[in-house]
RNA sequence: GCGAAAGUGGCGGAAUUGGCAGACGCGCCAGACUUAGGAUCUGGUACCGAAAGGUGUGGGGGUUCGAGUCCCCCCUUUCGCACCA
């Protein structure tokens, strides 16, 4: 498959037959990417300085889950992730661009129970791996600044977050119908569990009451949709449209509908309140904790418990995707009273009413919204039409006159558009607009009912019955309920003897020594709270940890963190629409609410790179690499064959970053030998351009002959494109920009011989541009061709230094002469 | 079903604001050098046509001197959401 173009073995058989100066003029990916990745760390070339005033850049890519093996996503994610890293220090930003482990989570706990190995090596040991491969694609992390997960004094500030959040009332438990996947053993979040199958693996997910600790994420639901106008043109759309869905922010009002006999009210949620002249039910859900109270004396309320109990099995069964359930419902008996109308309308219990949404409770107007409709003519409810269609949308001052009171035998389906209010008493003739607005306040004069708005947005559950995740710093006292663990006995350390059994209890449950201890209020004896984080509170702050990462007295400090955060860029795939991207906004709305950042948002820009995608073998689709469809590539395959270099300026070049790459072999190849004909072309003018005593003055412009002005014009123009696909993260046609480059440097009909003095500085400047804009893809190589052209110190331009990115000259990039085509009648007739 | 985005050669994709469609690369074809080529170099490569010329950016209509780009209708694909009151 591979085809055999192996550079290693190349060197080795050049050395033999060929001379020194012969094999110099060679381009030997493995030897260049080893020479300058030494120089690199020997230099500490990425370190980046807290105490350097050049204006700052922070890039950063998606924290990786440690599996022990890099796969071309990441490859991909690093690659442009360092493109811009790069791109920024050449034009002298004092760059941040570091690298760490997301080493908490199932896998680790997987391996434990599944082949006896201890999770806490297997981790480092496929740390160590990766980290190997990091350096091997040359990748310019700042690895003096390398965290990891499961460190504690990692996790020790995962603890100390969670006891923030407790002493505010923000973390809390539960007992509450959670998400469980069965195959992982584990609870999931809802965020984990969209469209009711797991993240990770893809099973259905079953519904379990547990006693689980939650993140009062909610709290922030409201900046969660409003600060979206503070990123909102630096994100990906489709991800903020997710994020703002996810939320589910939603105008309405509330209005309590008495039940008649009783002191008791229903309150129900709607965002029509102009159609409550057609309710003709009040439904509840069949979990609402008021069915007991208004149902107490009643002989249907062995009906109702029993349909309650039939829905939630239903409930709890893995969701089937395609099914919609079909309604489902009974009558209570009970009455509520209309408070616009005065009418009693019966209340029913169904099964499409959700006791987490709203207020548990709707009022039902079968000819506005299609589910009432389906439910009503199950059951033979009335239909009563209450809205008319505005004609043409314009308000009609005039009220809608209508005769007859039945039209609804005729609906077929609920009409649910804004309209015109009809049988609606003193509201008639009103628009929707109008009359939603107007009702609102009636209701609240008369205090049954106002303006209210309603989120979809649940609160995030954080705890896993899980051994390899932070505990959860919290010890249960029979007197003292839930205590925190003092600040000063944080880290709560995972103990070493835990028995990964699979069960389904959390390992620490089993060891005794942890779950025993003291409560910290009345020294009486407690025990440990055994469930431990989701990973996804690990991965909310870490960026801000790199800003200052061996802090012992702090998760960061605050004003060095001020220094570098908010992330200038980050790069990531976007699976993390809705997780990690939004509980990571959360966690910094918090962090600014007790003082550690001054602002909203942690990313101010966002790119989210499209999958890498190879042909399953035996078909023709195309899907994301992945182990089991054995459709993967191996990185280091790549890196032994074509080089680092090529590997990562194919990856950029292959396709724009945000949409799917199909993975080509012979791609690749097209990237060596492109990388090739660079550093002949550099070795061929070398004698000529590497002695910079020797260096021309930039020569009058009638100096240099019509060949030497087209070139430097492409080189004037390729600096513009290249800057501006730079901002604009169009990596793909820089890198075509830099191959035309290339090509006009070839056809440029001088030699190093009989080049004049300008041609020579024509040469230069196109030879140099080149390089150095080619160091963001390829910088190895990049390196190498720097020296080569005479310079000493490596490209990064050091403090002092000026910025090494070619600054564009419009006069030069200027066309010389303009091309006027002629069109007659739209064609073209002359050239 | 609802919502969003996108349809350009054999393929990945170019085409700042409406102004020479197909840059750049892959693949393919021909030639050169070679014992050899899956190396390298040179040239060609949207379609029809011998040529002149014509036709072309999912389909149909429109605006315009001029449309891949703007407007309307339709088709297809991909991705989200899926009882959220």
């Amino acid at each position: 498959m591979l085809k055999e173009l192996l550079c290693l073995s190349n060197y080795q058989a050049g050395k033999l037959a060929l001379g020194k100066r012969a094999m110099d003029e060679k381009y030997f990916p493995e030897v260049i990417e080893k020479k300058w990745q030494q120089r690199w760390a020997e230099g500490q070339a990425f370190e980046a300085g807290n105490d350097d005033t050049r204006p700052k850049f922070y890039s950063l890519e998606m924290l990786p889950y440690p599996s022990g093996f890099l796969h071309m996503g990441h490859v991909r994610n690093y690659s442009i992730g360092d493109a811009l890293a790069w791109y920024k220090r050449l034009q002298g930003f004092n760059v941040l661009h570091p690298i760490g482990w997301d080493s908490f989570g199932q896998p680790a706990e997987q391996a434990a129970i599944k082949r006896g190995v201890n999770p806490r090596a297997w981790t480092e040991e496929n740390i160590a791996h990766m980290r190997g491969q990091l350096k091997r694609l040359g990748i310019s992390y700042d690895w003096s600044r390398e965290i990891a997960a499961h460190r504690p004094d990692y996790y020790k500030w995962d603890q100390w977050f969670f006891l923030k959040m407790f002493e505010r009332g923000l973390a809390y438990k539960k007992q509450s119908p959670v998400n469980w996947c069965p195959k992982e053993g584990t609870v999931l979040s809802n965020e984990q569990s969209s469209g009711g199958i797991c993240w990770r693996c893809g099973t259905a997910v079953e519904k379990r009451n547990v006693e689980q600790w939650f993140l009062r994420i909610t709290e922030y639901a409201e900046q969660l949709v409003g600060q979206i106008e503070q990123i909102e043109s630096s994100w990906p759309e489709k991800v903020l449209k997710r994020q703002r869905d996810w939320v589910g922010r939603s105008e309405g009002a509330y209005i309590d509908f008495s039940v008649k006999d009783s002191d008791k009210k229903i309150r129900v949620f709607t965002t029509r309140i102009d159609t409550i002249f057609g309710a003709t039910a009040v439904v509840l859900a069949p979990d609402h904790p008021l069915i007991v109270e208004l149902m107490k004396d009643s002989a249907l309320m062995n009906d109702v418990q029993k349909f309650a109990e039939k829905v939630a099995v239903a409930r709890a069964r893995p969701a089937d995707a395609t099914a919609e359930e079909v309604k489902e419902g009974l009558n209570t008996g009970v009455l509520a009273i209309n408070p616009f109308s005065g009418e009693n309308i019966p209340v029913w219990v169904a099964n499409y009413v959700l006791m987490d949404y709203g207020t548990g409770a709707v009022m039902s107007v079968p000819a506005h919204d299609q589910r009432d409709f389906e439910f009503a003519q199950k059951y033979s409810l009335p239909i009563r039409q209450v809205i008319a269609p505005a004609s043409h949308g314009q308000p009609s001052a005039e009220p809608v006159s209508v005769t007859g009171t039945d039209q609804s035998a005729e609906m077929h389906q609920a009409f649910t558009d804004y309209g015109v209010l009809i049988n609606s008493g003193e509201w008639g003739g009103k628009l929707s607009e109008v009359a939603i607005r107007e009702m609102t306040l009636f209701a609240e004069k008369h205090k049954f009912g106002g303006g209210a708005v309603t989120y979809r947005l649940r609160d995030w559950g954080v705890s896993r019955q899980r051994f390899w995740g932070a505990p959860v710093p919290i010890i249960n006292c029979d007197d003292c309920g839930a205590v925190a663990v003092p600040y000063d006995d944080l880290p709560v350390m995972l103990p070493e003897n835990a028995e990964f059994t699979g069960t389904g209890q959390s390992p620490l449950a089993g060891v005794p020594e942890f779950v025993n201890t003291t409560c910290p209020k009345c020294n009486g004896p407690a025990r440990r709270d055994t469930d431990t984080m989701d990973t996804f509170v690990d991965s909310s702050w870490y960026f801000f940890r790199y800003t200052d990462p061996r802090n012992a007295d702090a998760p960061f400090d605050p004003a060095v963190a001020a220094q570098w955060t908010p992330v200038d860029q980050y790069v990531g795939g976007d699976s993390h629409a809705v997780m990690h991207l939004i509980y990571t906004r959360f966690w910094t709305k918090f962090m600014r609410d007790i003082g550690l950042v001054s602002f909203d948002e942690p990313v101010k820009r966002l790119l989210t790179q499209g999958m890498v995608t190879n042909i399953v073998e035996g078909t023709d689709e195309w899907k994301a690499m992945s182990k089991s469809l054995g459709n993967g590539v191996d990185p280091d395959e790549m890196i032994r064959a074509f080089g680092a270099d090529a590997t990562r300026l194919f990856i950029l070049f292959a396709a724009p970053v945000e949409n799917e790459l199909r993975w080509i072999e012979t791609g690749i190849e097209g990237g060596v030998r492109f990388l090739r004909k660079v550093y002949s072309m550099v070795w061929r003018w070398h004698e000529r351009l590497s002695d910079l005593s020797q260096r021309h003055d930039e020569p009058a412009p009638d100096e240099i002959g019509p060949a030497g002005q087209a070139l430097r014009r492409k080189t004037h123009q390729t600096i513009a494109r290249v800057t501006s696909d730079f901002e604009h993260l169009h990596l793909n046609t820089s890198v075509s920009a830099l191959m035309e480059l290339f090509n006009e440097l070839n056809e440029f009909d001088v030699t190093p011989t009989n080049a004049s003095a300008a041609d020579v500085f024509v040469v230069r400047e196109a030879l140099e541009s080149l390089t150095v804009m080619l160091a963001p893809f390829s910088p190895h190589v990049a390196e190498e061709l720097w020296e080569q052209l005479g310079h000493a110190g490596g490209l990064i331009p050091k403090v002092g230094e000026s910025a090494r990115w070619p600054k564009v000259n419009q006069q030069h990039a200027r066309k010389a002469e303009l091309e006027i085509p002629v069109q007659v009648n739209g064609k073209l007739r002359s050239r």
